[in-house]
DNA sequence: GTCTATACACTGATAGAC
DNA sequence: GTCTATCAGTGTATAGAC
């Protein structure tokens, strides 16, 4: 029952979502999440970079999930891939431009200076890409067509989310939708 | 002739491609630089923001010229385009994993909290996509096709060098260049 | 487990001399 | 144009009481 503990790791979520990682600061997170002060070092002995990449790995566990129920509704590859991606136009919409995980952010920010967060970002990129993958080869592709195809995809994706954030509009990701469900009929 | 100007400007490009906007302190951008301390705020009277800003165009544009003379190397666009991709994945990979843009970092860092360089960065993008787009009415495309296929492109490029650098491989790149290629040939 | 207090470095920014 | 000095605020992290 450590649900301080859970706030705190949600807050920060939350926080570098927005902002990044660097100008998240532990006050804010501290004060936002309404957790008691004294705990932070307690249930994070490693300090900020520990406590982010917890924070990491919840949030891609998450997105992981919706990842994968999404992928469950309709059995054709490319059309169950582009409703997700249209799903997640619509979240990066409705969140005001600025969602999309913290991950992109804080996996660039850090990838040069802690090989901490960035592994943390390369497993749970890995992880979604194999989820992709699975699900590609359902269709009539190789295997490393599959795991080719969904490294496209999640890098499409990515980047989607930051062009969907910097023009605050959701078509990007509908053009990545739709350009991608193509591609992946030209094969199957 | 405003050379320390001019390095101030490299300096914070550099800095802010490696480690982001909220890491990358003025003092830091000063002492790189070797620029007399003083003259920060003299050449920049908007502080931080916009000389970032202007550091941020400055790459846009040496980017958009390298796209530009790269696409024109060769007339078909498939090719000619995932040539550009695959130079990118080698620029990424000689850099230590490093390289590519602060643009990406510092938009996703700021684009919540400063409009003024949220502006910027969706300026630079869509000069980038504009190229492409232009590039690809070479080939068989619609105006509208060829806007969106652009427009992921784009995406699928800046996704890519999030996962080379996490990654820690050019092959992420490689594989957009790749299947964009097929895609594209899909229609011309 | 949680608190307060605090250390110490650094941030962006400004003022005023030269 | 460039300098030094300095501002007020914030950053992460730690110590020690409770």
């Amino acid at each position: 029952m450590t649900t301080a503990r859970d706030q705190i790791i949600q807050t920060t979520s939350t926080l570098m979502e927005l902002q990044g990682y660097h100008a998240t600061g532990l006050n804010q997170i501290i004060k936002d999440s309404g957790s008691p002060k004294g705990s932070l070092y307690y249930y994070f002995p490693g300090g900020k970079e520990e406590l982010t990449a917890e924070a990491l790995n919840r949030a891609g566990q998450i997105v992981l999930n919706r990842i994968k129920s999404n992928l469950d509704l309709v059995e054709d590859p490319a059309e169950s891939i582009s409703n997700f991606i249209r799903n997640v136009a619509l979240h990066v919409e409705l969140s005001g431009y600025q969602g999309g995980g913290p991950i992109t952010t804080v996996a660039m920010e850090t990838s040069a200076t802690s090989e901490r967060l960035r592994e943390a970002c390369h497993r749970i990129y890995s992880g979604w890409i194999e989820v992709f993958a699975e699900k590609l080869l359902q269709g009539r592709f190789s295997p490393e067509q599959a795991q080719s195809l969904a490294t496209v995809i999640i890098a499409a994706i990515e980047g989607g989310i930051i062009l969907c954030r910097t023009g605050r509009s959701g078509d990007p990701l509908r053009q990545v939708a739709d350009n991608l469900a193509i591609l992946i009929r030209q094969f199957g």
